[in-house]
DNA sequence: ATCAAAATGATAGTCACTACCAAAAGATAT
DNA sequence: ATATCTTTTGGTAGTGACTATCATTTTGAT
């Protein structure tokens, strides 16, 4: 009974590994290029397939539909974390503000960057904002589960959903583009947007 | 020059208004019926339209995607003129629930029954989620440039939208069941859930 | 009855997506 | 290296939402 471990399961470089790794990678960059060149809707998923030379199966398999191309998840575990790293007396809405700091300080530049450029495009397509923006209000929920164990409450508690979609708002209020917003706006720093905004929030929304 | 004013373009009763509005009521009401039935997904737009006895152009020329049936619009309008009839001195907050106390008090019992029906299937079915959401957050923008009038600010001003986007998170978050939140939660009354959270978002969300 | 405009139905086609199967390629044991 | 097993891939066929288009019917006004 030798233990083999040659390639378990996991991360480790296994050759098929890598190379599914590269594929997806091939099939996401394609995808952005041709719908930066041609716009969403007039890129099919043939093309996309073609252009990272797989067949459309194969593009299925990699991504559930043609939105997914589009969206980045993650974030919203990082900001769980950085949530629950903060200290217990601050609180619920200057602890989602020092997390946010803390993960806009802990990204690169130019990660922080291409989150931004993603988070345009996403918010741009009609099919596409859609789906983020109901991926978004899921977070809500499980942040709203954070919080209420932070405050010793039922997760179920409408005070602390409340909260959970105050924040959840103010963010969405200052990230989307829905009509105008443009040039300068837009390229104004999506970090101080959120901070300011929940800044405003912390206050009592004083207007 | 005789001016003929038999059926002019709007509202008025002529035959061919009231049979598209026929047509359209039982187009929808036969898909709601369906789906109860059957689930979204698994009802077809050729289903609906044979059991409306229509055909499915005429199903698309009364509503453009399949979602469009489940989903209700209006509602924003009617909330705008309430917003914009409350007396300026009170608190951009405090007006928003004073109008929608107003709506609530206007709708008869029957009327608000069937829009919580509607809203509870809209937020279960994934699909129309989505696009719900979308809509509904278009219309943050449309309260917020009613906000900024109201308070004599820029409509792109951040600390505008901040606010409207707080208030649309915190309906969202009373109003949507995305995981559980079952039985006695969905069946309490939506109106109270809205308002409570609204006091609270006015009381500076202390928690 | 007659005529113009509007509504409908039917047809053909595109595209996202699913189910399924057979071939190719990577990994493992001898 | 060879045989074997598993994973990944490509191809084929099909469903269903949605679009474009055109001929036919229905309705309103004269």
């Amino acid at each position: 009974m030798t233990h083999t471990l040659g390639a378990p399961a996991g991360q480790p470089g296994g050759l098929r590994e890598r190379k599914k790794a590269r594929t997806r990678a091939a099939i996401r960059e394609h995808a952005l290029r041709l719908i930066r060149e041609q716009g969403y809707q007039a890129t099919t998923v043939e093309q996309i397939a073609a252009a990272a030379e797989v067949s459309p199966s194969t593009f299925f398999r990699y991504f559930p539909t043609k939105e997914d191309v589009v969206l980045q998840d993650d974030m919203e575990t990082l900001m769980l974390e950085a949530f629950e790293r903060q200290p217990p007396e601050v609180g619920l809405v200057a602890a989602v503000r020092a997390a946010t700091r803390e993960m806009h300080d802990a990204m690169s530049e130019a990660l922080w960057e291409q989150m931004r450029q993603t988070t345009e495009l996403a918010m741009t397509i009609p099919e596409v904002r859609a789906r983020a923006m109901d991926d978004f209000a899921r977070t809500i929920t499980m942040m709203a589960e954070a919080m209420a164990k932070r405050t010793g409450r039922n997760p179920d508690d409408l005070a602390v959903r409340a909260v959970a979609g105050a924040i959840f708002g103010v963010v969405l209020s200052v990230t989307a583009p829905w009509n105008d917003w443009r040039g300068e706006h837009i390229n104004a720093d999506l970090f101080e947007r959120i901070d300011a905004g929940l800044a405003q929030l912390e206050n009592g929304l004083q207007l």
